[in-house]
DNA sequence: TTTCATTTACGAAATAGATCGTAAGTTTGG
DNA sequence: CCAAACTTACGATCTATTTCGTAAATGAAA
């Protein structure tokens, strides 16, 4: 069976794999002029950043026409699992429960969002 | 006013910041020695590190003797919800509700830690 | 006091990440 | 067909991070 180590994006690439997850498929352009919005940096260095992502497996692209298209490569949800997986280790111990007290008590979420968390705890002590 | 500029830690600076926030005080050796239980890294590579850190602000030093004692100069939960925050923009699209989904989701939480969740839950719905 | 172990200081190298300039190829409108 | 606009490729630079070797300082032990 092949090892398929985990490719941890950089800050960079992530602003990246939020837009194309946003988006689906899209162009260098594309990705640069939402970038854009908040943040300062070249057409190439975008480019840049693409290619080397397609390098190293976090994208896919279709190169068959002039403007090549890319998508992501890594889902959102497994991305987003390792990664806060590895911050409830290095930060908070390895106690998962610490870090939901932390992201709740530090925002401000309206009473859908918290019936919503309500529920699913509902579903878990009851399963 | 002072604008004090926020200090994030890289990955290796966060390690070294754990076991002091554990320790309470340490000496580069203790560190070190805590390290190398899941790390292999070289004595000075640990030093150069909290020198380092030193100098940045993240630890503060005591060196009124030939070992010098180091503590943590950044608060625990402060860095936690700092990069919570970062973590809720970059890969959550700023929704913490998903995140709380996904850290829930994915650890299997006791029913005291369950309990304990849905008081604050409670106590946030009723102010 | 000499030696030995330990510690700090410092510089240097290796690696990784972010940024951009420039060259070269591709449409497409005129 | 030609030029303008756009695109990709690629190398170079700059900065940050990580790692470690070596030397100097310190203190304890013999």
């Amino acid at each position: 069976m092949s090892v398929t180590k985990y490719i941890k994006p950089t800050a960079s690439e992530l602003e990246i794999l939020q837009v194309l997850w946003a988006k689906g498929h899209a162009s260098v352009r594309d990705v640069h002029e939402e970038l854009s919005k908040t943040k300062d940096a070249g057409y190439t260095t975008t480019l840049k950043l693409m290619q080397i992502m397609n390098e190293k497996g976090l994208v896919k692209r279709d190169d068959s026409f002039k403007t090549h298209i890319y998508q992501s490569a890594v889902s959102r949800e497994k991305t987003q699992k390792h990664l806060l997986g590895k911050m409830i280790n290095t930060l908070f111990g390895g106690n998962a429960t610490e870090l939901v007290i932390q992201a709740l008590g530090n925002h401000k979420a309206t009473p859908q969002e918290l019936d919503e968390i309500q529920k699913l705890l509902t579903e878990m002590k009851n399963q």
